[in-house]
DNA sequence: GCGTGTCTGTCACCCGTTTGTCACCCGCCC
DNA sequence: GGGCGGGTGACAAACGGGTGACAGACACGC
């Protein structure tokens, strides 16, 4: 699943990203407000994670424009003892809220039960046609072929592809979606990447039938 | 869309800012020249609102730069009796402007306007009579012929083209909405494009049907 | 701590496609 | 005839995707 999670701590930002991510999720980090607001708008996150202060635009005012717009799982971030602001998240349509501080686990715990009631539990095996992903042994299967272990990253690609199955993803969303930041020049991690995920999936990787290079991107042929 | 706002005016930047949120889209702000350019090369926005007067440099120096690199969209800020700045600006190849003080609604209304203009509203295919183009594959169907793999200047050529299905569109306006700089005297590169585009799309190149050449430039017939 | 194997980032290179540029053609008009 | 502007063919440079090689980072078992 994918994670939104925006925190002005860059430390404790990166230890709930981190957190996530060991749990298989995809992680979309945002140090404001508006930061939050693009890459939730650009993403599509299954889950945000918010805190209140942020600079910017406060984690009240992100969540009441996430609302307006989505019914997607908001979990506002507060400090223990603000009781009022944790009403007035609440009000403002979040589903769920942690104290800090707080321990990975309970992170954890609380994510999957979010994500549970919203129907989406974290541990369903991602398909799509004749490919389906397993977030938790991290392999895919294609048709009746045996499944393929994957590396981190190559999961990744391949989640990111299968939710947009059929359709072309662009370069660009598809280096920040993988390796979560690095702008414009990397073309060649995301070349790399798809050669080696070629090598895995593909009866003959020098003529790709499932990861296809589109006119704008890659996208994975379902069928 | 992403919208690249910069003013230096923090009041109006976040009122335009919310504007945009509102109707939905990504807002990245900047309070002075050299921000707008810094967030420009990070973000790639689809329009780009510059206001004249800003610190550092102004929003002439801005739009030039911006122009030698893309042909991204640009909406001028202006005060209201400075029309020898407007002309100015849109000489550096600015697109459209708007007079301080502006309502919201005339905001969205030139917003929507020029990313129509500029053929970027949705990545839904475009069409217009027996012409339609498909943005994700970068092809082109006319009729019931096969679709035809175009390039990226080529695509972004018929692109134009059709935003003005029927009108002829001058060499002026094509070569700043496709190659993004080149002043003046870069006919002969419209030429080639052309001839390459026709190369693929006419039955008879020599007799051109659906790319024809017009008074006062070139025109797209569709029926 | 230490070796081992895997994963990831980076480099150099290949090759087909795309793009910019030049020379030249033709028809038109003064 | 000569200038002008559009059309055409040819060619080289630039670009971009694909590939193999390699070294450092990393995880893991001992």
């Amino acid at each position: 699943m994918k994670v939104l999670v925006a925190d002005d701590d860059a430390d404790l930002r990166e230890l709930i990203a981190f957190t996530l991510m060991q749990a298989g999720h995809l992680v979309v980090k945002a140090g404001d407000g508006p930061a939050a607001l693009r890459h939730f708008g650009a993403e599509g996150p299954d889950l945000v994670l918010l805190d209140i202060n942020m600079p910017g635009l406060s984690g009240f005012q992100v969540c009441e424009t996430i609302r307006a717009r989505s019914r997607v799982p908001v979990m506002m971030l507060t400090v223990r003892g603000e009781e009022e602001d944790l009403v007035r998240a609440l009000g403002l349509g979040a589903d769920d809220y942690l104290t800090k501080p707080f321990s990975p686990r309970t992170l954890l715990a609380r994510v999957k039960a979010l994500l549970r009631r919203a129907g989406m539990e974290s541990t369903a095996p991602l398909a799509a046609g004749r490919i389906s992903l397993d977030l938790e042994e991290h392999t895919v299967r294609i048709g009746a072929a045996e499944p393929v272990r994957l590396t981190k990253l190559e999961l990744r690609l391949l989640q990111m592809l299968l939710a947009n199955a059929g359709h072309a993803v662009n370069p660009e969303r598809l280096l920040i979606q993988v390796w979560g930041h690095r702008s414009g020049g990397d073309r060649q991690l995301l070349k790399q990447l798809v050669h080696r995920l070629r090598q895995k999936i593909e009866a003959d990787p020098a003529a790709p039938a499932v990861l296809r290079t589109a006119a704008a991107g890659y996208k994975l042929v379902v069928d």
